[in-house]
DNA sequence: GATGAATGAGTCTTCATTCAT
DNA sequence: GATGAATGAAGACTCATTCAT
């Protein structure tokens, strides 16, 4: 059984990361994650139930740090608007550090089957509620419209982020991902319409 | 050779619809199809090149209705306003249509490999410029801001879309998807900010 | 039912040979003949009972031409010296002057399944018989050794061909095939032995 | 990858010589070789790459052991005459000795595929020149006729032993191959023409 | 006689997982 | 705990042949 945590654990989970990165989903086999990391195959299932587990394991180890990070910032932060702009911040930040893993993140992964997905979308919960929490304290406080759908809001800022860095990916993170932070926060607080008057 | 258009190229690329709908994109075998669309196995490669290529085509059917559908309605838009509008409420409205097809372009088809989804993206480019058009004439008539980033734009239109078309297919297309499409307007035109002055 | 002979039937025959010796044996489908020959896929099984029927033809066509020649120069051979060189002339000549039919009957042909084979087999019969006729009145004559093996002579005889032939083929027809008939021809009467006192 | 060798290694050749012998080249289905050798389809991906490459692997096994046989009896050869004589004796005698074999080489592996037959070809030429090396040596020491062309003297010997062999095996090994060697070695050293005065 | 669209049986290979050592 | 040899299920595609027109 799967018997987590161990000196290999963490090999095992960032090896996953580079194969798939340079592989491709499709090409990364059990046994090159396991030449990778330098174990045996039965080795991988020692700390892992199936290929499947060490895939969510690698989105949650790797989605954990993400969230934490960004929290982090966050209680730095005083304004709404401040905390709206460090998450915008900090995910394009954190994707645009780490090449291999925005890769797998925003590509490969979602080759998965539709299962795999589920339960990449529960993890993705936690990361989401963050993103809830500042919708409902920018209404709270007014400094959002009172008629903002909430979970729409919250739809529109993931779904922007992702767009976006999934386009940066596909260029092959040819450009500066994270000086689009501005410009991206801009359009989530304003919309596109004109600010002669803002 | 792929001898496409026929009497039974439609009935297999609905076919495929539905297979891949019902049985997820992984176990839609080809021998699946050709009994679902009543024809042998044989006779899909009188149609289709490979597999791949029946998927292709499915994506390139269906948009280039889509993407015509769009077009025809944003004839009837007088203003930019109108035109952002009547694409946010095809978009989700023609989604929200057929479920099948939405399942199987939200979900099913992403689970495609890289060189297929790089072709869906190919296929793709002819609707994401109908959404350049818009932000362009926009920022013409001074409608949309004139620092507006127009790729950014562009990705914040088809990533919320696309988002709330998802989160909707994998909440089982409970809701009404159509019904979204003002707020999902709306927050496109002005953002997030509270208009207490707009 | 298969209607021999029309004036289509030389047309897929020779279709055949073509199509054989530029594509390879295993790449000579049905339909790939008959656009050769210049008719409909089904218009071959109105000549032919079924694909292995049209190289069977094919061989029984071009063989019986193949030993009516020789048969025909035999008739000028005074001894039997000189029918054993013309057979050995006349057999590199004709395989020399078509050489896709040289290709076909050398090289593809022999990956046929072993029923064919032996069909093959048995029109080469007639073939062989007139090697044995040699062999025999050759004994008779005294030309030949008496304890010479009739049936191992003949071996002998279409062995030598065979592989001369195939060399031959498999080194592009680049060189002159009918110039080894008299240095065969010498090693078959003589061998390898020393002709010092000869 | 294909590692070569190991205690499974032979058994699949052997397997393979069985199957393809009892069944026909066209018949011998992977699956039925992994059966007939006691192992899983997959186990034969371990130690051959593909299904040619048992045969390859099967034709360079088995022709090594063949030639090295051949070599060890000439060793003790004195004359040339002598040496002619073995290797014609120990070529139909290997051959009598493993009936599936011969069936497998002589009739079956020719229905390959044209690369195949090359592969063959180049496994074949180190016996070739054990035959040419006899050949040379008869020149030097004039027991072989000065003007023998040697290429076409080593195609003499080979394709007459592959005739004779062939002959013999479709007609079911039926008689005593063997003790052909003496008459195909006068054959070889003399010729058909009369001995009266040799 | 001629056509050619339609049929459908048949097989090599990969790779996640196990378990004896 | 660690190993890695062995397992075996599963699927896309080709092409000889038919038969309605």
């Amino acid at each position: 059984m799967a018997t987590k945590r161990g000196p290999k654990y963490d090999q095992i989970i960032n090896a996953a990361v580079n194969v798939i990165a340079q592989n491709g989903y499709h090409q990364a086999q059990v046994s090159k994650i396991a030449k990778e990391a330098g174990v045996a195959d039965g080795t991988i299932y020692l700390y892992f139930k199936n290929k499947e587990d060490i895939l969510i394991s690698l989105f949650e180890e790797k989605m954990g740090e993400f969230v934490d990070q960004i929290r982090t910032k966050l209680l730095d932060a005083g304004t709404i608007e401040e905390q709206l702009q460090y998450l915008v911040e900090m995910h394009l930040k954190q994707l645009a550090a780490d090449k291999n893993l925005a890769v797998v993140t925003q590509l490969e992964l979602r080759q998965s089957n539709y299962d795999l997905r589920q339960r990449i979308n529960e993890i993705l919960k936690d990361y989401l509620s963050v993103m809830e929490n500042i919708i409902t304290k920018g209404k709270e406080s007014h400094v959002f419209a009172q008629d903002l759908n909430e979970k729409l809001a919250r739809q529109m800022i993931f779904g922007t982020l992702d767009e976006v860095t999934t386009n940066w990916v596909m260029k092959d993170c040819k450009y500066d991902l994270e000086a689009l932070s501005k410009p991206v926060y801009d359009m989530l607080l304003h919309g596109f319409g004109s600010r002669v008057n803002a």
